[in-house]
DNA sequence: ATGCATACATACTGGTCGGTATGTTTAACG
DNA sequence: CGTTAAACATACCGACCAGTATGTATGCAT
């Protein structure tokens, strides 16, 4: 009668905590309305999870985590020139927002700020995900310097920090504002910086 | 027996509000604390504040503006020298951090994330003042052009947008990371920017 | 076929929350 | 002095919360 699948239980409880969690924060973030959204009992959530803590951490480690890495890592690990990859990126975050989804802001910096001064399993957790952002881009900068792509004069690692401050800071003005619009206009000074950085 | 001053009160609330919010988030924000800090009672507050949202309210309008005014607004509007100002203040708001504090982030910001979602009453009075903000860079930037002090072929809204954004994207990537070096180094690729806008 | 762990379901608990109803004290004013 | 409204105090409410106790259904191994 019921079809049992564990793992898509899971999964459906993940993705519906990371919609709850985006809209309302983590603390705000009812189960009550996660068990709604995905017609899963409580019994089944503690089943999988043994706490709210740890379905938050589930969500960062396997949604937040991932997406990060699909959006920025792998992209940027594979480029030829990290300037270009960069800029295309850039773009690609814009165009993937519309005044309807722009609202939310980033799900990674929303949960930075929320629970980072919180509980320092969330902070570890974001923390790391930055840390790679940002060292994956440092790195690229680094090698663009060996083969000539990039300015040798510049600081890579300081860029790199620079670079995903803009970002996230445009995408919170942006959430803000409700605005595409402020997005692109505070991420096109970005741009134009990253260009700067070419050799 | 009792010293009866309802402004001192009202005052009091305000600044056990606004710390409560700012190490919580407004949602979480526990009314019961408050009266603790405050040695206030729930009859008090709701005397002076109709509810949990016009307190939070209260707070954006009578602190955290009014600190973003102190901090930025003032001192740039009386500046002579758009370019100077701006790094003197960036500098003002990397020292006035330390490791202890760091981890509280940018008020203005953390209230912005949250709310801006959630309700409209806080979204509105927080963009008001991030355009309050961002307008008086823009505006001084055009001065500086007009007086030769800043580059001509920048575009000054554009700019001021990015400069916003990488102040308050640093300062979240410094509460997270819970270190001023981040914010130092973050923002010095800010400064090396607003470098070259000069003439 | 039966034993048993996994997977789920239901009902409930204690605690905290924002908010309210109602009562008391104070200070200013006539 | 007495009146009145502002300023505060106390006790309580219903709603919601995360979490738990306990029970049931399923599927696989033996």
């Amino acid at each position: 009668m019921v079809d049992r699948n564990p793992d898509k239980t899971r999964l459906a409880l993940i993705n519906a905590a990371f919609d709850e969690i985006n809209q309302n924060g983590f603390q705000a973030a009812s189960l009550s309305n996660i068990l709604k959204e995905t017609n899963v009992t409580k019994g089944a959530l503690y089943h999988h999870f043994p706490s709210k803590l740890e379905l938050g951490y589930a969500v960062v480690d396997e949604i937040v985590a991932e997406s990060v890495k699909e959006m920025w890592i792998t992209p940027l690990e594979q480029s030829d020139d990290i300037i270009d990859e960069l800029l295309t990126r850039i773009d690609g975050a814009i165009n993937k927002r519309d005044d309807k989804n722009i609202c939310f802001g980033c799900p990674l910096n929303n949960l930075a700020q929320e629970m980072s001064p919180i509980d320092e399993g969330f902070r570890e957790r974001i923390n790391a995900i930055f840390d790679l952002w940002r060292e994956t881009i440092s790195k690229k900068l680094k090698e663009g310097q060996k083969s000539n792509t990039v300015n040798n004069s510049i600081h890579a690692d300081a860029s790199a920090y620079f670079i995903v401050a803009a970002i996230e800071g445009a995408t919170s003005l942006a959430k803000n504002a409700k605005s595409v619009d402020v997005l692109k206009t505070s991420l096109q000074g970005l741009k134009e910086h990253i260009e700067t950085l070419r050799k």
